[in-house]
DNA sequence: TGAGTGATTGCGCAACTATTCATATGAATC
DNA sequence: GATTCATATGAATAGTTGCGCAATCACTCA
């Protein structure tokens, strides 16, 4: 019942006054905005921690550029250890990010619809002001 | 000269046989892909990186959801201190996914269109077959 | 079956992060 | 100007993450 000393301040500053009925009104617009988070948001947060590191970031944008690409064309890529890259193409497939095909020996990687939508997200709006 | 032996072998594996110059002009086109980084593709990762925390992610879907918030209105939503929020918001502002406005004593936070294109892009294909 | 090759995995350390507590800032009011 | 209130910032710490090394798995071909 101490929590929302501030919203009351609030209310009144924005509307003149405030009275208890007001405060219950907007806590409960407010509690219900939570209601919109998306229920396998764990998933999101998943796919963004995952696009959050420089090593699997620029494997999913040379995957998104190249279509399909083996590990061992990755790896010279990057300045990092082959294991490194294995761990980075882990991580982005139980993200969602990235999908794999077994060949024999080689596997091939390609990046999901996901993972280009939110490249594509993160290009619009560039070569416009920047 | 020893890192891409992989890649001899997988030309070798893919057309049949391979000679230097199979190398050469593999290796060639792949480093090309390299330049499809973005030049700002630091802003890119801290977007990435803001959005990759359970917190912030929630401070983004609200903002997203309400269009416009006050501190104080945020705060009671997540299981967090005060000073979490605000260091989230401050975060986020950093990284381009929220924009400020004082007003007295007050602070309104919303999200930017970068935020939004974002989280469209998580939703893209939800509601579908989820 | 066993050697050889491509890729993955477990683990440990160094580096980084998220949160909180305590304190500071800055605007509004007395 | 002192106080109060909303928010921001700094420091400390508990927890997490990224990487490389070494070992292992998986597949192919003698």
């Amino acid at each position: 019942m101490s929590a929302p000393t501030r919203l009351r301040n609030l209310i009144r500053d924005e509307v003149g006054s405030c009275c208890d009925a007001d405060v219950e009104a907007r806590l409960a617009q407010l509690t219900e905005l939570k209601t919109d988070l998306p229920d396998e948001y764990e998933a999101d947060l998943a796919a963004m921690k995952a696009l959050g590191n420089d090593t699997r970031y620029r494997v999913v944008r040379l995957l998104t550029a190249a279509d399909e690409l083996c590990v061992c064309e990755i790896t010279p890529l990057l300045d990092v250890s082959e294991s490194a890259v294995s761990h980075a193409l882990s991580d982005l497939t139980d993200a969602g990010l990235v999908t794999r095909r077994k060949d024999g020996t080689w596997r091939y990687y390609r990046s999901t619809p996901l993972a280009e939508r939110l490249l594509t997200a993160l290009d619009a709006d560039r070569g416009d002001d920047e």
